[in-house]
DNA sequence: AGATATTTGTTCGTATGTATC
DNA sequence: GGATACATACGAACAAATATC
């Protein structure tokens, strides 16, 4: 069960969250994030799990492969 | 930018511009338009959107294909 | 190579709450 | 009070990319 606050939307709560686990370590560079693990853990729809990693994806902090998942850190380059 | 009259709703001005790109052409028969092409171009958010494009659908100028978008034209026949 | 499963991408349908005019 | 407009949040369907068997 998760305790939701009235003053802030779920996306925003659920992506500071994540946030939050990536600046401690919890989540460290290379840690997969995907949308189902998101969704399982908060019990948010799909499409609210998509807006939180959409701002994490916005701020630098993940980036994602299409058909895999999110990974903390930059965008590695493409080359070797 | 847009530039917002005052004496109608935004999504008026929205579908009045769409229809008169249809009736012109620049969106012939089979032009997808989707609720997001939308909100990008104009800025509006996706209910104003949606309202728009509901008028258009009731005017018979576009159908609605769920998941896909709608399009320019009369509504298909199901069958081949 | 081919089939299948998983995951993200995209888009519409619907509903609710809030604010403004 | 009603119409308009925005943000949020749920669900559903299908497409595309990726990985596995």
């Amino acid at each position: 069960m998760v305790e939701w606050r009235r003053d802030t939307s779920r996306w925003r709560q659920v992506a500071n969250t994540i946030r939050a686990r990536i600046e401690s370590g919890t989540y460290p560079p290379g840690w997969l994030i995907s949308e189902k693990a998101i969704t399982d853990e908060w019990g948010i729809a799909r499409t609210t799990a998509r807006k939180a990693i959409a701002w994490l994806r916005d701020q630098g902090l993940i980036y994602t492969r299409p058909g895999y998942g999110s990974f903390v850190g930059p965008e590695p380059d493409d080359d070797a």
